[in-house]
DNA sequence: CATGAATGAGGTTTCATTCAT
DNA sequence: AATGAATGAAACCTCATTCAT
C-alpha cells in the first residue's frame, strides 16, 4: 500500500470512529485498530489526534462549499427556483453521504481544544454570508421582501442544519428530494396561508 | 447552610462551569474549587459527572416547555399571530437567560456516554410533537398551507436553535423582540414575495 | 501518615531511585513502587518528575552550602588550617551521607529539561564565588601565593568533586579524615618537595 | 562515498549532535538528518545508539592517553617540569579541540545503559595508575613529597577536570597556556605560602 | 454530614529498532 | 548497499471516583 493509499485509509478509518462514537470518545486506539496499523505509523502521517480531525473536516468544509453555486438570473434553462433547489440538493447529498463527519458538525465539535471552534464558527460564517449576499442581491431584484438578510441567513441555515441532523438520526428517512422541496417551500413562503389579517 | 441550598449552589456552579468550559473540559475538580466544597462532599449530592449535568438540563428543559402555550384561537384580547410570538419571546428569553446551559444544549451534549443522547433527542422529539400538533390544528384551521407537518417543525426549530447560537456567540446581539420579529415574519411569511411564478 | 510524612517518604525513594539508576533511567513507575503508592498519588504531592527532582537538588544545596564556614583568623581556639580542614570534613560527611544525590550531582543532571543545567551551574558557581572570595583574602593577608584566584578556586573545587566521585565509586573507602588530609595538603603545599630549581 | 568514508561522516555527525544537545537527548533522527542519510544506513554502520557512542569515546580515550607521555628524566633538553607541563598543555589541546566529546565526557555519560559507567570508569582508572605510576616513581627520585599517591593522583585528575569543564563553559576563556601554567602551579606548590607555622 | 488523600485505568505521544523493497 | 515505512514497548500525566477519618 502506497503512501498516498494509507494515508486516505487511516483518514477514512477515523473518520468512522468519529462519526460512531464522536470525537472525544474516540481514542488513538479506536482508529488504530480499525485501521490495522500501529500505534506509531498514525503518528507517522498524522501529528496528533486534533490534526486528523482538522484535516477531515476542512475537507468536509470544502465539499459542502463546492456543492453552494450562486443563482445565475440569466440562465434561461433553469429558473432560479430550480437552481435553489439544486443547490440545497447538492448540500443535503453531501451531508447525507457523509454521516459520519455531518454528525460531528452537526453536534459536536465544540469544547475542543482551544481555536478549534473558531474554525467552525469561522466556516458557518462563510455560509452565512454566503447566504446573506444572495438574500441582499435577492432584494434589489425585488424578489426577496424586506428584511434583515443577516437574520434569515441565520434561519435559513438553522433550517438545513436541523432537517439534517433529523434526517441523519432517523431510522426511515425521507428521500433528499421531498426534504429539499420542503425546505424550500418553507423558506421561501413560510407557513402561513390565507390573507395576511386573518391571524394579525 | 442547609442540605437543599447547598444542592442548589452546587449545581448553580456546575452549570457555570460547563457554560465556560464545555461538558468535557469541565472537571470535578473546577466544580467543587467554584463550590468551594470538598470532593467528597460532591459525591454526597450527585452520584457522578454525568448526573448532575443530566439534572441541569432536566430543569431547563421544564423552563423550555414551560414558555411554550398552545395558541387559543378563541382568546379574543390576543390574537393567534400575538401569541405566537409571546411564545417565541418567552422561549429565546429563557435561552438567553440562561446562557451556560443554552450554550451546551445548542453546541455540545452529544457523544456523552451512551444513553445521554437519547434524552436530548426525546427531549427535542417533544418540542417537534407541540409544533407537529399545531401545524396540523392550523391545517385543519385553514390557516397553514399544506406541507409535510414534522417536516416543517423540524424547519421551524432549526430555525430558532440557529439563532439562538448565533446570539449567544454574538458580542452585540439584537434584542429579543427583534430576533422574535425576525423569526416569526420568516416562519409565517418566507422570504419570497412578488407574483409566485416570478422564480418559477 | 500524614501529609509531610508522606511527602518526605516520596522524597526519599525517589532519592532512592535517582541514584541507583540515575535521572534519567528512573521513571515515575520505579518510584511509586519503591514508595508503594499509586500513580496519583505521586502527581498530588508533585508536579512532574523534573520537579522532585529539583526539590531533592535544591534541598541539598543547601546542605552543601551550610557546611562551609568562613575562616575567622580571629579565632584563637581554632587555626585556620583547622578550620579549613573541618569545612573539608564537613563538606565530604555530607556527601558521603547523601550519596544518593552525590552521585547524581556529580556525574549526571546535565542536558536535563532546558534551564536545568542552568541551576546546576549556579550552585558550583556560588562555590567559586566563595573559595575565590577566600583566596583574595588570604592574599591580602600574604598567606596564599599570587595566583589567579578564579582558576585556584576551580583547580580546588575539581580536587574535591573527583575525591568525592571516586570515594563513591569505591568498594573499600578510606575515611573522611584522611581523604580531609590528602586534599588539604595537596591543596596547600602541592605535590612538590625540595628546591625549586630542582626539576626546572 | 567509500564505505569507510561515510562511517566516519557518521561518527563525525553523531559526535557533533551528541555535543550540542547530549548523549539522552539525542536521538537517531538527530543523526542521520544532520548526516543525510536514510535511517535504515545507520544500522548497517552501527549496531546501536550506544554503539555509535562507545566507539566515538573509545576514540577519544586513545587521543587523550597518546597526549601523555612519560617523564624522561634523562631528557637534558627538557625539564622535568617542562614535560609535564607539555603533558598539560597536549590534553588541554586535545579537550579543547574536541569540546563535543569533552562536554559529554565530563558531565554525561553516566546513568546510560548498564555496563557503561564502567568503560568511563575504567578509563578513568586507566588515567589513574598512569599518573599515580609517575608519582610514585617521583617519590623515588625525592621530588614528590610524602603522600597517598593515589589520593594526589585523583586530586590532580579533578583539577583537569574541572578546569576543562568551567573551559567549555566559559564564553570568553583563558589560554590554553595560562590554564596549564595555573594547573601546574597548583598541582606543584598547592596555594600556600610563608612560614608552614603561619596558619597552623 | 463533610472531608480530601488515595486510587489506577486509560489517554496521548515518543523513538530505538526492524525489515521488505 | 541503501532506503524509509512500520513497529510497539514504554514513558508521562489526568481525572472521575472511592473511602477512611
Amino acid at each position: 500500500m502506497d503512501r498516498e493509499t494509507r494515508r486516505k485509509h487511516i483518514l477514512a478509518c477515523a473518520r468512522d470512529c468519529f462519526g460512531e462514537k464522536g470525537y472525544h470518545a474516540t481514542t488513538i486506539a479506536d482508529i488504530i485498530k480499525r485501521a490495522d496499523i500501529a500505534r506509531g505509523t498514525f503518528y507517522l502521517y498524522f501529528d496528533n489526534k486534533r490534526a486528523i480531525f482538522e484535516e477531515l473536516l476542512d475537507n468536509f468544509f470544502i465539499l459542502i462549499r463546492q456543492a453552494v453555486l450562486r443563482v445565475d438570473m440569466s440562465d434561461s434553462s433553469h429558473t432560479p427556483r430550480m437552481q435553489l433547489r439544486n443547490n440545497v440538493v447538492r448540500i443535503l447529498n453531501v451531508l447525507t453521504e457523509n454521516t459520519a463527519l455531518s454528525r460531528i458538525l452537526l453536534s459536536e465539535a465544540v469544547g475542543l481544544d482551544e481555536g478549534f471552534d473558531d474554525k467552525l464558527r469561522a466556516f458557518y460564517g462563510q455560509l452565512l454570508d454566503l447566504i446573506e449576499g444572495s438574500l441582499e442581491l435577492g432584494q434589489k431584484m425585488g424578489i426577496i421582501r424586506q428584511c434583515e438578510p443577516r437574520m434569515v441567513a441565520i434561519c435559513i441555515l438553522g433550517t438545513v442544519k436541523e432537517i439534517t441532523y433529523q434526517h441523519l438520526a432517523a431510522t426511515e428517512a425521507p428521500s433528499v428530494d421531498m426534504l429539499a422541496d420542503e425546505i424550500l417551500n418553507f423558506a421561501l413562503e413560510g407557513i402561513y396561508t390565507g390573507p395576511p389579517d386573518k391571524i394579525l
